[in-house]
DNA sequence: TTGATAGGCAAGTGGTTACTTGCCTATAGT
DNA sequence: ACTATAGGCAAGTAACCACTTGCCTATCAA
């Protein structure tokens, strides 16, 4: 569980599409990839993006629900929020006013 | 530098050395590879332990200080604290009374 | 039905990485 | 001085991972 999480945030293209999906919900692959391409200047082929997808998937911090031929894809913050709790519990966190 | 972060947890032995850090602090590299070694059943070698704390150090994620022969290692939690929070921002997290 | 669009599956490749083995340096005890 | 302990350096290996290439399926529009 925890592996796969960090293993998924190790890659910098798989923040970057974390990145995209948390700026903007909801996208297709090819929405994706227009991005990466585009605003980051990612040479990156249609298949990696997908296979980057099913890595963030697994770890369940992307979710993703098909309509017809699209398939919509949205991230999942929640398993990030206590990921590093183990190292950090003892000192609490400031609050923010 | 959150790129060597992510790197760095991305391994599970590495994530299990900063446990035993946060557990005790100031180990040797000999104490944490009995510790790997007696606590967690992990057959490994010396020399890879201290491969996993230079990268855990080159991080910023692990501290050490030379004394005489012995170098201790402490854990720096601090980099972790803010590391996922691009992600997790607009919720903000529920404080814990 | 035909063609275009959105996406999936699988094999292959190059580079990275975790780990080992062997040897070397430095500090401390006798 | 000699030996044991704590650690470092460097080369080699095997497994893993990101990425590509090629082909296939499914949905929609004309």
């Amino acid at each position: 569980m925890a592996d796969e999480i960090f293993k998924a945030l190790a890659d910098p293209t798989r923040r970057t599409i974390l990145d995209e999906l948390a700026e903007s919900s909801g996208q297709t692959l090819f929405e994706i990839c227009t991005r990466l391409s585009m605003k980051h200047r990612l040479g990156i082929s249609r298949q990696a993006v997908s296979q980057h997808l099913a890595v963030l998937e697994a770890a369940g911090l992307v979710e993703s629900r098909r309509e017809g031929r699209y398939k919509f894809h949205t991230l999942n913050p929640d398993p990030l929020k206590r990921i590093t709790e183990r190292w950090t519990r003892p000192d609490q966190p400031e609050s923010t006013p």
